[in-house]
DNA sequence: TATGAATGAGAGTTCATTCAT
DNA sequence: GATGAATGAACTCTCATTCAT
């Protein structure tokens, strides 16, 4: 019960925003009772919250799955952009929470969500932290790096969104140019692609 | 009146966002009258709007004013970074605003923001197409390059806001990181700095 | 609750008026909540149409049942015309809400309300068409005399509400010389009473 | 200029009732600025009042005229109640603003405006006492009468605005039924048409 | 006289949350 | 556990009226 109400939250809330989105809504998507969904969730900020780290959760199995394969950092960061714009395509507009989540939209959250966005940034970073020590990419502040790499690629997805001549054109040439352009600003000084 | 009124909106959807600011507060923290805040503006989005297309103003006669003195690509990025992380000390949070707008926080107004981002964009495109011309970067998609610089630069401004030890520390190291990561990801390919 | 809510509100829009009567207003004086009010009806303007419709049914259950006992049709036309009167010295000043309802004074309304009050005028219709088959009233147009009769009979009992000298004699005269009148203008052609 | 904001004001209370008849709207309307408006009535109220004064008179005078000509009372009935039909073709609702204000829509006028319809009730109750006195009409209690005709006429007339089937209907047989309907209501007793 | 910018009380409505059942 | 009726603070917006110019 508490996976429904998940993942009628997670939909809700990216696709309305946080305020937009009402309990009883919530509820009815996830065919629970208002009452039920409180039995579950003391307040509406930790039913977001919830559903937020289930995403994170699931961005970060999804990229430690690449990195542990084996795979160049040059092939995850592409693989992570294409998991991004495809994300987009499936569950509709499923990557936007997070984007929401860390402009501070939610009114008594911001720590727990700060907090939130840097656990997953920390875990973007220890992965090109151990990039750098290899070799493979230029060394740099890897957290700072990390917010860097996750704005750059939200920026451009969230661009892609809609049924516009632009929108269709970000998707189409979206995930090269920007695999391109984050595989750039990492690469390691003396190699040329 | 109009700007009074506009400065402490802007400070206020950028610091509580769009549906924490009741126009209540708006008109009190601009020394106004509910009355009045109605007569300048037909609505509360229209006063977000406005807001954001200030901010958008702000910006860009930055960034054109630098490019018209003739300084290299580089020292251009370079000086618009600074600028974000300097208007962080400056009006408080203000570069906010722009980060909550393009997150569809508001209800009717994605059309309208969509495109004031667009203008936006594209006036950077411009900018970045002209110095692919002159050799000065790399040949790319200007818009989707636009969009991932301001994505990259925002992602990292929004971190840097705060008094824990990592915000300090973006905001100390932060300018250069990101001015660094951005020209990498722009430079052409024969130099290596 | 539903009809604590009804009679508060129909007693409220009979003597104040549809915009002068708030929504704070009736739920204080049905003893409810705001929010309980709003759990009943969506809006105001369904409120209003719940209480008028409450009021017609409650007239037209009169009318059918008089006209069902089997009395002759200027019997009935007494009895109702004294029914509106006394609803005046009952329900305060009830008989307004449908006065009201025709005007046209609530906004988006105004085709709910011709429709309501044309099921009623209808209602009465059917009741005259009856009478003119069995020759007890003579041929016209039954939809034009139903409405012809609502509005005489409401315009007199409009004029006997208030504590002033013509009021008072208009509620001791108005049932006998209003029956007398609606009679005259529907009497057969060959009798004289 | 009393006179266009009188005719304004007038056609817009007629149509659109006195709360969504905004003083704005007037001023406009006549073509004048509010401040202007405010120098030649002191409130909106006032200004509903002298709107209405001025219909009244406008009826009055048409009515005194005809009886004056020295018509049978018959012809008379039927004139009037053809005149209010044509002011539905002719300014549109107009024949409304004395039906919106008898029904005590406006807050604080109830006594002016009782008086006011007084007024007008008291003047036909004199032509009616003058029919009565030549025999024309029927003995009756004039104003009771009176109240019962306006009732009577403005309740078809209501009903024969708009563009449905009924409406136009009503403003077809209207005229003939409704003089039908009061002059039975009030011919003698021996005489048949 | 004439203007319209400014006022602010009050309107209808929403919605997270509670609690008796 | 589960329900949903009930709550009421807070929201955006309207508009008659005032008053400095």
């Amino acid at each position: 019960m508490e996976e429904r109400i998940l993942a009628a939250a997670g939909r809700l809330f990216a696709q309305e925003g946080f305020h937009r989105t009402g309990m009883r809504r919530i509820a009815a998507e996830a065919g629970v009772s208002i009452g039920a969904l409180y039995h579950y969730f003391p307040s509406k900020e930790e039913v977001f919250l919830a559903a937020l780290r289930a995403e994170y959760e699931r961005w970060l199995a999804e990229a430690r799955r690449l990195w542990a394969e084996g795979a160049p950092a040059r092939e995850v960061l592409r693989q992570v952009v294409e998991l991004h714009f495809a994300s987009l395509a499936r569950g509709g507009e499923r990557g936007f929470l997070v984007g929401r989540a860390w402009h501070g939209e939610v009114p008594g959250l911001r720590k727990a969500l700060l907090a939130l966005r840097d656990r997953y940034a920390q875990a973007v970073a220890r992965l090109l932290a151990q990039a750098m020590d290899r070799g493979e990419i230029r060394r740099a502040h890897p957290l700072l790096t990390a917010y860097a790499l996750l704005g750059l690629v939200e920026s451009v997805t969230a661009r892609a969104v809609g049924g516009d001549r632009v929108a269709a054109e970000v998707r189409r040439e979206g995930p090269r140019e920007v695999a391109e352009l984050a595989w750039r600003a990492l690469q390691p000084e003396e190699v040329r692609s």
